[in-house]
DNA sequence: TTGACATGCAAGTAGTTACTTGCATATCAT
DNA sequence: ATGATATGCAAGTAACTACTTGCATGTCAA
């Protein structure tokens, strides 16, 4: 008995980006935007759906937007989400990345106790 | 019939993060780092099994150290690897964010052309 | 030493995910 | 018009994920 999950913005997207064969589609369309489905089949070991469906994904995300020309979908990759993940994830935790070196080398320096192991006093 | 998945470092990493719950973890323990186990499951609505099993992927994605003191499992945050998915994948798109920024500019300064949706010629 | 606390380990399960196969539809080129 | 190309939609399935329950183990405090 699961209770329902969560569907936020912040969960699409990273659940976009746990796919290994998604995040290769972002990498196909970073060196080469605007490929269309039967291009960017191209590079994965899958059935066209298989593709059509990482694609969904990516889009359902807003990493990739799709444009119709005829009978050929073009996808493009869009990074500004991305960006959000660096705001929401990366910089809140720079600032401890930042400390933590700092108390890393102001330990090294003082030659003896490890931060992270000192005693309950 | 699948094929074996890959078990890179990103993968860890990036399915580590593509969970609610884990987030939440991360959470907490940046607003209060090296908290045990069960201060950690007050937050999430589930067993103390459950969070023990996201603190495990944490773990493997080297997102999360542990340190026993006494029957006492402490657990701390480690902000090396987000570095590594700005590196690797925020840093990279950037480029291309400025780059639709600045010509989303051009066109609303040029007053016609949206530029994903030139024609073929 | 005993009981309460903090945690681990193993097995079971419902829901989700990552595919597949098969068929339908629209567009382009001749 | 016809065939080749580009894609969509639906249903099926094996593997995986996110939990749960039950029991065992180690540590602390009186």
């Amino acid at each position: 008995m699961h209770i329902i999950r969560s569907v936020s913005d912040a969960d699409l997207l990273f659940k976009a980006l746990s796919d290994p064969g998604r995040r290769k589609l972002m990498d196909r369309l970073h060196a080469n935007d605007g490929q269309t489905l039967s291009e960017l089949c191209r590079y994965l070991d899958m059935t066209r759906q298989g593709v059509t469906q990482h694609l969904a994904v990516l889009e359902a995300a807003n990493l990739v937007a799709v444009q119709w020309r005829g009978r050929e979908k073009l996808h493009f990759l869009n990074p500004v989400p991305l960006q959000e993940i660096y705001d929401r994830w990366i910089s809140k935790f720079e600032r401890l990345r930042l400390q933590a070196l700092g108390e890393l080398k102001r330990s090294l320096e003082e030659g003896s106790t490890d931060p992270k192991r000192r005693s309950k006093t």
